[in-house]
DNA sequence: GATATTGTACTAATACCTTTAGTACATTAT
DNA sequence: ATAATGTACTAAAGGTATTAGTACAATATC
């Protein structure tokens, strides 16, 4: 497997965000399943040109949100979603992003339809990356 | 009408930020009707106790997020919805956040179909203000 | 026209965030 | 043992964000 993460600067995000995010979105898709293991940090450090320290952290992150174990000496792994469960203040987080999105969709001049619509043409494309793993498994 | 807006300390998020949004959200569900008036940037600065620089900065947020229209010496007014038409950058920005969103939420252990009904769910509260909104007209 | 009201522009200071760098340490794999 | 892994800590440098203060320009009101 290449290395699939793109780092830009132009972004205005954080590096260590944008790796986090694009491991995470990797996961949801089903590209990266439970038990994977993630480069070292100072491979990915020195894969991306960034300081191991920065990588580090993208790992630290995703740790905390429970996406992935870390076991020092041996590496880091996508942990079993059986073991992510939500609890409610993640879920408070959620529906207060989905509030910021309707607003923003509402005033963009978007009906709830069109919304409703993009969301799930949206989903669409993680679903679809799942089911394709699954038959090439 | 009194002032609904409330700043919290605690939110991490900039006072500039949480004024437009509250605003935008306010837009969205039709509490704030196109021509409304918003408070002037001294007032408003002055019933939230804070600098006029950041009501003002809050204001020309929402104007450039083409919400609001500002005109020297008389006001902000809530502009016309028909003029707010959605670019093809506004609705990449939006799809990037669905995409936040779902990856969050489907690494949370939710289905798809819990997302669709959430993200119903949170729709439904804007329609339904917006429906209120017509009834007392 | 005079005055008040409104939004804007500019500077400045403070604080926070990000990134990199370097070093050292504990745990695990080989 | 040796190598490889993640972690912890400090430090520095640079940039950005936020707020505050002051002065200015345009409009409304009388």
């Amino acid at each position: 497997m290449g290395l699939w993460i793109q780092i830009s600067s132009g972004s205005g995000k954080p590096i260590y965000v944008q790796v986090a995010e694009q491991i995470s979105e990797a996961v949801a898709k089903g590209e990266l399943a439970s038990g994977d293991k993630l480069p070292a940090v100072r491979k990915l450090a020195a894969e991306l040109v960034i300081n191991p320290n920065t990588a580090a952290r993208a790992y630290s992150r995703l740790e905390q949100a429970g996406l992935v174990t870390t076991k020092t000496g041996s590496g880091t792994y996508v942990s079993d979603p059986k073991l992510r469960r939500s609890d409610a203040a993640d879920i408070n987080i959620l529906t207060e992003r989905m509030d910021t999105i309707i607003t923003r969709g509402l005033n963009l001049g978007l009906e709830g339809q069109d919304l409703i619509a993009m969301f799930k043409g949206r989903l669409a494309k993680f679903v679809n990356k799942k089911a394709e793993r699954r038959k090439n498994d």
